[in-house]
DNA sequence: TCTATTTAAAATGTCGACATTTTTGAATTA
DNA sequence: TAATTCAAAAATGTCGACATTTTAAATAGA
């Protein structure tokens, strides 16, 4: 029966925070306690645990004797959780490019590369898409060997998760988005190989401020 | 009895949280279920919902089966902090300077008034001085309008204060140390004030990580 | 009809109990 | 003596029960 080495509540963290960022729960939906027990079939305790750790995660919310809600989303948020995202981006590239070596440049260059052949590709699998384009990001910034940094790039990228989705959603089929989208992931990397850090920093930022503005949109609609 | 609006668990947080910080348990400490229990008058539940709230805060960490234990110091991990907050804290000054406004410009001038007056009395209460301290850093970021920003700022802050802690026990009497801090506190703010983004992030960087390696000492005695 | 008040139903947060796993330490063997 | 085995003790993680609070429904009053 016990199929892992985790206890309930960790399981159960990982299916709830699964779960919100997929929208299966939406935001200010109530958390009712029986009913995610039945949905999980685990006891109390394990699945109030999970949601305190969801609520340290800011993306469930709490008020005593009122029970849990999925965190709100916003155009306010969204837009702080995006600039917070590029400047720390920015940083973590900034620290990349100074400390980068012959790996960090060639594992740009193989993702980079991986990136471009899928996007080129006749019939995109948008999660294959994402994994690529992830890979790409996450290469660039590797050379940044900063463990705190890193967790806060992580938990930013989490909290944009469900406002990515709906750009995805937006974007899924639109070739053209794709194309700017890919000329600056070209630049990017040479940009990073250049070491031309403040141009690269830049240009970072602008990258991954971009879906903002459409994002709005889907969220005002 | 119950004189408070919060729930027994968030309580127990604040304590547990008051109580690693400040060194009532040390690193690696073993944080025994029943222990916990009888301290703080508590049952299973709302213990093990704040423990898990400190794992969120990578306060503490937990196996399966085998129980909490505070988290691990190292110098390492100290390093990564202080150099992680000490990039945080010149972006968020460098929105700041960008942002702030006639009232950001007149709170710091307050808030470095207070500390600077303090610093040059008699009997320093290190309490009261850290009070100040924190202000006029809070005062010189307060123009950055980021809400995500400032919680990484104070998520980090709170993650070195194990660190901090060491370093106040020696510097407490050293008065040499304050007055070089002190020049430092007059210079923020004068390159606040002038707009000067690159010498004021460049400055506050090289403070916060001032005290890194006296804290190493302390940790390899 | 609309607002207040009362009552019933439902949900939350806390507790102690218990099955399972880990740890301890004594007994046994080499 | 040192290592291994085994049994007893202790600790962990999960569960359902229950008191308290909140919410919803029903009733009464204006």
């Amino acid at each position: 029966m016990d199929t892992s080495r985790q206890n309930t509540a960790s399981q159960i963290l990982d299916k709830l925070t699964n779960d919100i960022l997929q929208g299966v729960y939406l935001p200010n939906d109530k958390l009712q306690i029986k009913a995610l027990k039945d949905r999980y079939n685990v006891g109390t305790s394990p699945l109030r645990e999970a949601l305190s750790q969801l609520i340290a995660k800011d993306l469930v919310v709490s008020e005593n004797q009122r029970g849990f809600y999925v965190s709100d989303i916003s155009i306010n948020d969204l837009t702080d959780i995006y600039q917070a995202r590029a400047k720390i981006e920015g940083l973590c590239l900034e620290i990349a490019i100074q400390q980068g070596d012959d790996f960090w440049e060639s594992n740009i260059i193989a993702a980079s590369h991986r990136l471009a052949k899928y996007t080129k590709s006749e019939n995109i699998d948008m999660d294959e898409w994402q994994n690529r384009h992830f890979s790409f990001h996450d290469a660039l910034v590797s050379g940044c060997n900063s463990p705190r940094l890193f967790q806060i790039r992580q938990s930013l990228y989490e909290k944009s998760t469900r406002y990515r989705n709906l750009w995805l959603k937006e974007n899924v089929t639109n070739s053209e988005n794709l194309q700017i989208n890919q000329n600056e992931h070209v630049a990017l990397m040479v940009l990073a190989l250049e070491r031309d850090t403040k141009a690269a920093q830049k240009l970072i930022e602008a990258h991954i401020m971009t879906p903002v503005e459409i994002i709005k949109k889907s969220l005002s609609y």
